[in-house]
DNA sequence: AAAAAAAGTAGACAAATGTCTACCCAGTTG
DNA sequence: CAACTGGGTAGACATTTGTCTACTTTTTTT
């Protein structure tokens, strides 16, 4: 629990008291997931977005020929949910699954608009997250339109060295972009460099 | 200049009123810009985002075999920038030029700070340009991973078919991240479909 | 420890995409 | 009108990446 409160000062430049953020976790739920249970079905509404304690999670979308491409991955501290899906309750074409047992505090987009409202410093904690959110993204987008998938796989490994070493090499091809058999092919190549 | 103020109303829930926006209005800066002018020069820091009044902007990243990657285009009433440069001040790694004669609207993020604790209604504006942004990118993040160049081509044409109509090409087929010759091909491929 | 499941590697082949050069066409400019 | 420029197409060939099947290694379960 003291993780999120950690998370939102260090992301608020306005102090917010222990009373606060009693207030603030109240509209929080918690949740135990354990490893390959589902914390978003595709075709379900995304209901919650949630700050993970503790665990993995994996974000993937599921295509015509039932192949899985991995959207987005989350480990301890960060977010997880599909945000479109939440916003405006909108059925997902996503589906997220917990990779190891997992420890989620849920918060829907109702309740963050609410608290925003009273706390600045929670709405200032969104839209610093939403701010990096955006940044990343857009370094992927440049990634992936602008790199061999060997360059790709560099920048990853060392942006992202922890989820490297929690996630499968096929998961992390798939969030490349690439097939497992291509990054196994990348990884032994790269030894010889 | 109309037109900043209808997206500001479109996209806030609050009232503006003239006066404020008047003072909104005036920490913006107007530019001009004739086709083929830099708004922005990889290496220098992108001190303005610029909201699209007229014309067409093009922003992209050239790698080091000098190929230039399109990794974001504007039209009317779209906004232009590096996030990542704009807010930190750093240099960017990127270039954005006027693809056709323009007409900007530029802000600097100090001045959006300021505006948006004077103006809950910017403040609004600013956090749904986030979240439909990060929206937009997580799609544009799905396509290039899961999709191929034939798919990425024909959502994109049915999703932006102004910018379609505005660009040539070669530079939307960087924009999928595959080159001209290859968009080329699949054009010609669809008609027969 | 044995068995089963999950993950990674390898090689042969196929498909998609990139590269390069040449050429065409349309609009603009001198 | 000729020359030029920007954009698009075409075809030959190279490279990258995907697909599939088989096998090995590692991890988990019993």
């Amino acid at each position: 629990m003291e993780a999120l409160f950690h998370y939102i000062r260090k992301y608020s430049s306005i102090a917010v008291s222990e009373e606060d953020f009693e207030l603030i976790k109240s509209h929080f739920t918690y949740k135990r997931l354990r490893k390959k249970q589902y914390f978003l079905q595709e075709g379900d509404v995304c209901r919650y977005f949630a700050f993970v304690l503790k665990g993995a999670m994996r974000q993937y979308y599921v295509d015509e020929k039932g192949m899985e491409h991995v959207v987005q991955l989350a480990i301890e501290n960060w977010w997880v949910g599909d945000r479109e899906s939440w916003v405006k309750l909108s059925p997902s074409r996503y589906t997220i699954d917990a990779w190891e047992n997992s420890e989620l505090l849920m918060i829907s987009y109702q309740d963050v608009v609410k608290l925003s409202q009273l706390f600045p410093s929670l709405a200032e904690m969104m839209r610093k997250m939403d701010e990096s959110n955006n940044i990343a993204t857009q370094k992927r987008i440049t990634s992936a339109i602008s790199h061999s998938a060997e360059r790709r796989y560099a920048d990853f490994a060392l942006e992202y060295p922890e989820i490297l070493r929690r996630f499968p090499q096929y998961v992390i091809a798939s969030y490349i972009g690439i097939t497992k058999d291509t990054l196994s092919r990348i990884r032994k190549q790269g030894l010889n460099n």
